[in-house]
DNA sequence: GAGTGGTCTAGACCACCTG
DNA sequence: AGGTGGTCTAGACCACTCG
C-alpha cells in the first residue's frame, strides 16, 4: 500500500490524539520539532498537519501552534466520516442494533445509484442497522458493499461496531470521498416503528456513495434520521 | 488585503474557468508551465491548484494533468457556497424574490446562534428571500449580517442577485468557513404558502453560520428547502 | 520517451503570539 | 526576543499517462 512519510506521520498523530497522548486544547509539537524528531522536512510535516486539520483533529494558529480540537458535541453526520467514528466524539451513549446481515445477496432492483458492471456482477454484502443515542433510535441505515475481493466478509465481526474501521483494519480499504443527496420525507410505517415517530412525521433521508482507496469498490448507504432530538451538523473550511 | 502569489493565481484560474477560457474537460496548463509563465515555483502553483481542487473546479490526475470539472447537475447546497454561485452551474432557470429587506434592524430575540458582544451591539442587516428553480419555489431564506463597518449596505444593489458576490466585490469580504445544522421539520402555514406545499409536509431546515475574512463578522442564515423536486447534494474528499 | 502530477529535500523571510 | 506557523524558492526523484 501507500507508504509516504507524510501519511505515516499523519496516522501516528491521529492515533496519538485518539489514544489521549495529546488531549483537547493541547499543542502538538511544533513543525520544526516534528521535522527534526521524524527526520523529514517541514514541508512534509506540514503535509501531514494539513490532513489532520482537514479531518478536524487540529486547528493551526499562526504564532501559536497546532491545537488539538475539542470533541464534537453534536452529530457531524453530513460530513465525511461514519456514524461510529463521529459519534465516538460525543458524550452520549451509543448503541447499535443489527436488524439484518451482514449477508451476501443480489443488488436491489432500481438501486439508488448507478452501478458499474463489475459491481453489478459481484453482488453485494448487505447490512441493515439501527443506531441509538441514549437509548433513542436516531438513524436507520441500509448499507451495500459490492462483493469484490472481500473474502469471508459476511463472517467478519465488526471492529468496535464500526464498518469503516473494520474495512480499514481487515481489508485495507480506506474511505477517500463521499457524495450524498439529502431530502426531507414523511415517515412510512416501517420508519415510524424503527425511529419511534408517528407515521407522516418528517424524517431526514440521505443517499450516500463512498469512494474508497480501492477504486473498483464504492460503498452505498441509504440513511434515515430522526432529527427531533439531535440535529445533523457539519463544518467546512 | 491578503496578496499572496498562490491566491492571485488561484483567483485568475477560477475566473478563467468561469469565463470559459477553460471549459469542462479541458486541461489547465501543466504545473511546470504555470510556474514558468507566472514566475513562481511549482510548490506555489500546487498551492493554488489545491484550492481549485478543494473548491471543486478541477480534478488532478497523475500523469495526465488538471482537468476542469463538469458543471454540477444538482444543488450542492450543503457544501460551501451560496445559492446563486452553486445554482449558476445548473441548467435550470433560477429566480429570486426579495420578500423583505435589505433592512437594518435589531437582532431577533432568542437568535439561533449565540452572538458576540460586538455583533449584538451592531444590530443586523436583514434579508428575506425566496428562491425559485424553473418557477418552483425551492428555498426560503432568512439572512442576518451584523452591521459592522458596512456603510450603506442596505442601499447596495446585489451583484448578480448574489449576496456573497456583493460582499466580495463591494466590501472585500470573503466566506472562509461554514457551520450548519440540518433537520427535517413540518411545514407551518407560512412555509406552506411560500414553498407551495401542504401544511405538515416535510421540509428540510438548515441553520447556517458563515465565517468571513473579517474575523469580527459572521453571516447567519436560516434556510427552508422544498426537496420534493430537487435533492440537496454535497461532495467531499 | 517525453510530459505529467505526487512526494520530498534544504533552505529562506515574514507576521504573529507569548513570556 | 525567541518560537510559531504561513509563504516561497530551487531544486530532485518517482509513478503514471499517452503517443
Amino acid at each position: 500500500m501507500e507508504t509516504f512519510k507524510y501519511r505515516e506521520l499523519q496516522k501516528l498523530l491521529k492515533s496519538q490524539i485518539i489514544k489521549g497522548v495529546y488531549k483537547e486544547g493541547d499543542l502538538l509539537p511544533s513543525e520544526n520539532e516534528l521535522s527534526f524528531t521524524h527526520d523529514m522536512t517541514r514541508t512534509t510535516v506540514r503535509q501531514a498537519l494539513l490532513i489532520m486539520e482537514k479531518d478536524g483533529y487540529i486547528s493551526k494558529k499562526k504564532g501559536k501552534g497546532s491545537i488539538v480540537n475539542p470533541k464534537k458535541r453534536r452529530l457531524g453526520l453530513l460530513s465525511f466520516k461514519g456514524f461510529s467514528e463521529v459519534i465516538s466524539h460525543i458524550d452520549e451513549k451509543v448503541n447499535n442494533q443489527v436488524l439484518e446481515g451482514p449477508v451476501y445477496q443480489n443488488w436491489p432492483e432500481d438501486f439508488f445509484y448507478p452501478l458499474s458492471e463489475a459491481e453489478s456482477e459481484a453482488g453485494c454484502n448487505f447490512l441493515h442497522r439501527l443506531r441509538f443515542i441514549n437509548q433513542s433510535p436516531i438513524m436507520l441505515e441500509y448499507t451495500y458493499i459490492p462483493n469484490i475481493d472481500l473474502p469471508d466478509f459476511t463472517k467478519t465481526k465488526l471492529v468496535n461496531d464500526s464498518l469503516f474501521l473494520t474495512l480499514a483494519l481487515n481489508f485495507d480499504i480506506e474511505i477517500t470521498s463521499m457524495d450524498q443527496e439529502v431530502r426531507a420525507i414523511k415517515a412510512d410505517e416501517e420508519l415510524a416503528v424503527h425511529l419511534e415517530v408517528g407515521v407522516g412525521e418528517p424524517i431526514l433521508h440521505v443517499y450516500r456513495k463512498y469512494g474508497t482507496s480501492r477504486k473498483e469498490i464504492n460503498i452505498y448507504s441509504s440513511l434515515f434520521f430522526n432529527t427531533n432530538s439531535y440535529a445533523i451538523g457539519s463544518y467546512f473550511q
